[in-house]
DNA sequence: ATTATTTAAGATTTTTTAATCTTAAATAGG
DNA sequence: CCTATTTAAGATTAAAAAATCTTAAATAAT
């Protein structure tokens, strides 16, 4: 659904969310305290901050923030940002063209669910995903 | 969601089941009808003939076709042979242990879609797939 | 029986995704 | 200014998924 790199991200994202939202982290730091590959980890936060999500600073001290508030960053600006947005296009079948007039047999009902996905994925902020309860979880296996 | 293999042997069973029954028709036929590759197609087709899904016949005039009737064979029946049973699984945000006692914040409305799409696959048969509109969309583009 | 045909099965190659490595650029602190 | 540190960026490698190739086994027709 969605790929491990957006996956890393929003684990990446959650974790920072706990943290004060003016100090720096370094990604090494994020990276060992979730146990995702540091370069890999890396790659998708520096998309992040082009699209304005993170701030970044270089050199000793230097880091990742958030660049607004947790509650000010939506799940799906993390997913378009990451995987792009053409998620949720697809026939859950594969088969093509299934927007247009003609729909496949299943397409009403995923259309459906896509829909609601969506709009899940819009309303969630950063804050509301993150708990104590969570942040026990976020790691990787 | 479904692996392309598998996109693949519900376009071909889709396919099959617009034929009589009793028919046998070439692997190759079915390939160059919906556009797919022979020789990943047959490895796929092989897994539903193990699975008693599609009988086979090998040599001169021999080829597949469905072991039962369309209406007997569901959707769940192909995407658990090709792709296995795991997909249902996973907590959409590839956060680990979310099945436990505690969930993370997604998880209580993605487990309600998961619940309801597995259903649909499971109630879904061959033959209420196959209609005149979608089997001219069913090849690979 | 022999032959052409076709599925079966495993090995190989290609493509995509994931992960790592290397070097450059920036920054803070001494 | 110099150095250690850290992100940035591109190259490389590894792993997984998709696709192809090759050979074997089975079958029908001649």
């Amino acid at each position: 659904m969605l790929s491990s790199a957006c996956q890393d991200t929003i684990r990446a994202a959650v974790w920072l969310s706990t943290k004060p939202q003016d100090e720096y982290h370094h990604i090494q730091a994020i990276s060992e305290a979730l146990n995702l590959p540091y370069h890999f980890l890396a790659k998708s936060l520096q998309t992040l901050v082009r699209c304005n999500i993170l701030v970044s600073r270089r050199g000793a001290n230097g880091g990742v923030k958030l660049a607004k508030a947790s509650s000010d960053i939506t799940l799906i600006s993390l997913i378009d940002a990451v995987d792009g947005s053409t998620f949720f296009d697809a026939c859950i079948l594969g088969i093509g063209d299934c927007e247009d007039e003609k729909p496949c047999a299943l397409h009403a009902q995923w259309e459906k669910w896509r829909t609601e996905m969506h709009e899940m994925y819009c309303a969630m902020r950063l804050d509301e995903i993150t708990d104590d309860v969570l942040l026990r979880k976020i790691k990787r296996l």
